[in-house]
DNA sequence: TTTAACGAGTTAAACGATTAACGAGGAGCT
DNA sequence: AGCTCCTCGTTAATCGTTTAACTCGTTAAA
């Protein structure tokens, strides 16, 4: 079961292997007559043909292969989507991944970082589990990378890729705030991350723009975001004097508990309060009864961004220039029946 | 920012690339004095130097990589904890593992096997989504592979690792059984997996152990396993006649649809209804108001199991020999809040 | 007639490691 | 002195491609 190689080709069509070579990368222009051509490509289809990478790599220095970083791929229930849009992306568009997860423990980043260089992965993308600023490690300075979920501190403006907090906290407002609502609590997280900022800041001026006094007793944060957390807070809110009308929750695992503190307080969902998760985690979001409304973040676009943009810089001509980008996706809303229309007067 | 190679520490070394080559791979068997062994060291770590794998690799035949073709990576959960087991042991060994899902639409399985064996992968990893059996693809024959997840069928008595299903499920009920119940419904699945028909298995055997009459009155399927299926089944055999006392359901999701069915009927769990999940889906099974007791899928450890396996058979001396194994990995039961002990006469 | 250009390949030198085979210089033995 | 045997290295072939440089007839242009 030897695998067969380009001298094999070369032998059986009867010319050189650099004939072959030629044919076969499509780099003959003109140099080989048709003749042989046809006769070479039949030969290599009827030998089942395919060229060492190992020794096609050495040779070009080049491997068609990009390196994935990870934080955590295992805990988390996204980590498979940003990795599956990267994976796909790449196939695609005739590249292979190679992953290593950095969080177990004896490997640090380093050494993974290196292993992957030894492999002569021609550019990196750096994924966090949770949307971070970080700094570049310097390793990663050596070839192209693309930061995905989290982005690098200035001055390196590196392209990065992350969800669009900000805008897609701001939908959510503006989906309740359509549907009449104006009492509208928060439950975030004090645990300080991009999202749990993010989140709190849209929150926040959405409440100002509607003029609502003292929005402080409308809001409760814990530090995690565990479903425990959420059934904290949304007891809170929901059995203070100023009972709000729906809950924005920070997540949908909070939003999770904040159902069970609205079905001890008896209240319904969404006839008596509204609730709107964040995350649209599977398995959860469309499970729960009724099912979550919430904002889906966009994990597997951001995988397929992260790789286009990463192999569109690894493919270009050296006469092309493109420059680094930082990408907000804008996350979209997913409409489900957690939230009610509220008519004052009759809540 | 050249990469520094053999040469490069040999010049620095004053010596030849032989001489470093045959000190850095520890084959040197006294064939270098002390004096030298030292200085090549030195100098190696001096300039940094990293071997080029691609160049060794193309003179050993040996990659030390390993490929991972999985049938979706994506869409399920668990699937990111057989990768993460898998990839931290290939880790941890010295190997680096390369994946890809075939599930994407234009990308057929032979396609993607071909592309890993043409990065000379020295085995496999065939990960499936869903427990099942399957004929082996004619190219994985070519290197050792393991089955994870899934199975194959005779006569390919190739390696491979599930959970075990019919044991796990045995283990649930022999805990509903301790805890006093004796009326026990069964929220099962017709689509025909291999989980769905060991756990039904498992749980016919207990009952008729017990000599529990018509045990047909206590079983409830549906085709899928989502939550609403679990809601359907349990509404249905909850207000039947015949009233379990406690419930075993086919997965997480669907026990989630059984608390609400519960929560309906005024039945508080665990007091008037035990309920025990399977999977222990992460997020799930303990953000659920009570914690689900339920069955730990094993996905971690049949993803290190794969790879310790592969790796050992590949990394074997020629003269030693492994046969193949079929490994079935025991679930570990965990107990939160939603069994409570019947005592009969009081529910 | 000489020179240049072209078409259709071929030769051979890389790429960066590994490793079998080959010294060269001294020690030990007879 | 002659022989063998270590010790400590070195030489050079090799893995499978790619690709710059070359060859060798023909044909066209000067």
């Amino acid at each position: 079961m030897k695998r067969v190689k380009l001298s094999d080709v070369a032998t059986a069509a009867g010319v050189s292997s650099a004939t072959v070579s030629l044919v076969l990368s499509e780099n003959a222009n003109g140099r080989v007559s048709e003749k042989v051509e046809k006769r070479v490509r039949a030969e290599a289809k009827r030998l089942k043909y395919s060229p060492n990478l190992a020794a096609r790599s050495l040779r070009t220095q080049k491997s068609k292969t990009i390196g994935l970083i990870s934080d955590t791929v295992a805990t988390t229930n996204f980590a498979g989507r940003m990795l599956a849009g990267a994976e796909e992306t790449a196939w695609k568009r005739g590249w292979l991944l190679i992953f290593v997860d950095t969080s177990s423990d004896s490997k640090n980043e380093e050494l993974a970082i290196s292993a992957l260089i030894q492999r002569d992965v021609e550019g990196f993308i750096y994924a966090s589990m949770s949307h971070r600023k970080l700094d570049c490690p310097p390793q990663l300075k050596t070839r192209p990378t693309i930061f995905l979920h989290c982005s690098v501190n200035s001055p390196d403006a590196l392209s990065s890729v992350v969800p669009a907090e900000y805008s897609s906290a701001a939908l959510a407002m503006d989906y309740l705030i359509k549907n009449g609502h104006r009492e509208i609590g928060w439950l975030g997280i004090t645990n300080p991350t991009v999202s749990g900022q993010e989140r709190a800041r849209a929150y926040l001026d959405a409440m100002k723009q509607m003029k609502v006094k003292a929005v402080r007793s409308l809001i409760s944060n814990t530090f995690e975001s565990y479903a425990e957390d959420g059934y904290i807070s949304a007891m809170k809110l929901l059995s203070s004097k100023r009972r709000p009308t729906a809950l924005f929750c920070f997540s949908d695992r909070m939003a999770m508990g904040a159902y069970r503190a609205a079905a001890e307080l008896g209240l319904r969902v969404p006839d008596d309060i509204s609730i709107m998760g964040f995350d649209n985690q599977p398995h959860i979001a469309e499970a729960l009864w009724p099912p979550l409304s919430t904002i889906q973040l966009p994990h597997y676009e951001m995988g397929t961004w992260a790789a286009t943009r990463l192999i569109d810089e690894l493919e270009k001509k050296d006469s092309e220039q493109i420059s680094p980008e930082q990408k907000e996706i804008i996350c979209q809303l997913v409409e489900r029946g957690s939230v009610a229309p509220y008519h004052p007067g009759i809540g």
